[in-house]
DNA sequence: GACAATGATGCAACCGCTTGCACTAATGTG
DNA sequence: CACATTAGTGCAAGCGGTTGCATCATTGTC
């Protein structure tokens, strides 16, 4: 059984209330009493009990991040980064996978709500009706999605395909192919408004497609049917995956067709051709996003947005079109 | 502010041990009253607490899973599983990443002690010392790591690593260099031993390495230079670095090196040459623990030791030795 | 030397929920 | 009909902390 912080008091001659302020407004206790107190926590290898602090504090001092799919490789960098960060603000975060399935999501939110004092939505699969239902009951954080009234951290892909599309036409490709994503996604939709915006370009939309290598894969005698030479794919898996049907058709890359990802994740350097890619700064934003997340904790919250730049990576997987 | 139990037990007349018992144990409760609880707590919007259920019960119905890195795709689909099965037992388990930091991974440890009924320790990188003295705060399960009189999760490393080396040498190689892993790694050292054990066999042991692309790519020319032409990678990232790093250098897989990695992540049947490995059953492994895990809470737990079959897939980059 | 200000600590209520025990009314038994 | 069960509910004491307020020395001030 656990050291708690009345067996503390007994051992140290003091009351509970100065061992609660000895560890939570230390200033307050007298320097000789803390450190005699400090000293017996220490000997009864007391750890003051976090959920217990929550129920008369109401801060759990935890964040969760939800997550669609915990293996796109999009994902972990942002975890990593929002969770490194978070612990500089002495703040833990709990990550959980939805297996891209809403009703997951909405149950886990829930489960969370009283167990951390905000959560980060990444990459939602939730309707936006639905978030702001659930935004009654714990601050959010939106990451990769537009909700108006919540803070909410973007990457600039309409930029980035702008780049993208640019680069392919630049290379003289003028029938380019979009490898949109899952129906529900936001990019996705910024990729469309972007491209269908773009003059010039004759445009074929492939899609909806699983954000994952099979996606790619599935549709690679689609592309080749259509007659695009340039591509620009949902993410780098996609691209990748496309990228390997293409290869298996005979068809080259990119001598035959020019491809670029969106992400910039670290197998796409080590795809063969290296992959051309958008690359979306989600170190970045995972710390952003704790940041706001933290800040809507303490203010209240204001609905700030946050908007991250994107860029361009050229590498080996685009190339001048045919004459 | 949230309703409270109390909110609900005035709105609806009864007590509030009859609202706390309609939920916690719904047969003690008569059918009309906690039908109209219910529907005063559905209309309420009122959802029972679960940290300050935790304080009284002792249980949080949580259950934290550690690993070193998230971003390597052997964990995913183990964190899955795990997630997916603690759920059908009204579990949740929350994931955290130690940066393979042992330090960050003890603290995070302790942060959740509390918070969870028990963690699942996957490759942990500290001492077994160490975990055997955090044992005594929270129960746990460790995965991919043997730590005496704890409940334990093994893949058969020795009998994969033998059906690999078994299938080089039926190939006709001589000379086999071993990749090995972080230094701490107990995988890494089972397949030393095995691979040491194996007779009629050249064996090089090249490393430590880190367990990532890089790592593999960074030992390219070391396995040239070994004159070694079969090779059995720490994972499948190393195999795939270093199949890129032999690529880069002109030598040939399978042509002239055999790869067969360990893991059978997605990216491996993706590679170009799709990866020989020895499949780790991952997802079956999360199971397992959380298995293991929520009766070592119950019951207090016997030390069970779980070791799953792992098995050699053969794909294409593998061939036979030159003569 | 009287009095106010200050610093350190104790007291006790409370956070939201569970649970052993006590109580009442309805039911079953001989 | 007396009595033992049983079902349903209320009561109140916790779980492990926090915190506003009261108390009591000390110290500083005029």
């Amino acid at each position: 059984m656990a050291a708690t912080i009345r067996d503390v008091a007994q051992a140290s001659g003091v009351h509970v209330s100065t061992v609660s302020r000895t560890f939570s407004a230390p200033h307050l206790v007298n320097a000789e009493t803390r450190t005699r107190v400090l000293a017996v926590a220490e000997d009864l290898g007391y750890r003051p009990n976090r959920a217990a602090r929550a129920l008369t504090t109401g801060r759990t001092h935890n964040l969760g991040l939800i997550v669609a799919d915990i293996s796109n490789p999009f994902f972990p960098p942002l975890i990593k980064a929002a969770q490194a960060h978070a612990r500089t603000r002495d703040y833990h975060v709990f990550v959980a996978d939805t297996d891209e399935d809403p009703l997951v999501e909405e149950e886990l939110i829930q489960t969370l709500t009283k167990q951390v004092d905000g959560v980060l939505l990444c990459s939602p699969r939730l309707s936006n009706r639905a978030i702001e239902r659930l935004h009654a009951d714990v601050p959010f954080v939106v990451v990769n999605r537009r909700v108006k009234g919540m803070p909410t951290v973007l990457m600039d892909v309409r930029y980035g395909a702008r780049l993208a599309i640019d680069h392919l036409t630049g290379l003289g490709h003028r029938r380019i192919a979009l490898l949109s994503g899952p129906s529900g996604s936001w990019t996705s939709k910024e990729m469309h408004e972007t491209a269908a915006a773009a003059g010039g370009v004759d445009l074929v939309i492939i899609g909806p497609n699983a954000p994952t290598e099979e996606g790619g894969l599935a549709v690679a005698a689609e592309v080749i049917a259509s007659g695009a030479t340039g591509v620009l794919a949902y993410n780098d898996l996609v691209a990748i995956g496309l990228i390997e049907g293409l290869y298996e058709r005979g068809v080259q890359v990119p001598a035959d067709i020019s491809v670029v990802g969106v992400d910039d994740i670290v197998a796409g350097r080590l795809n063969r051709p290296k992959l051309t890619t958008v690359a979306m700064p989600t170190a970045a934003a995972g710390r952003m996003a704790v940041d706001l997340l933290l800040q809507s904790v303490d203010d209240g919250g204001a609905a700030t947005l946050a908007t991250l730049a994107t860029s361009l990576v050229v590498r080996e997987s685009t190339g001048q079109a045919r004459a």
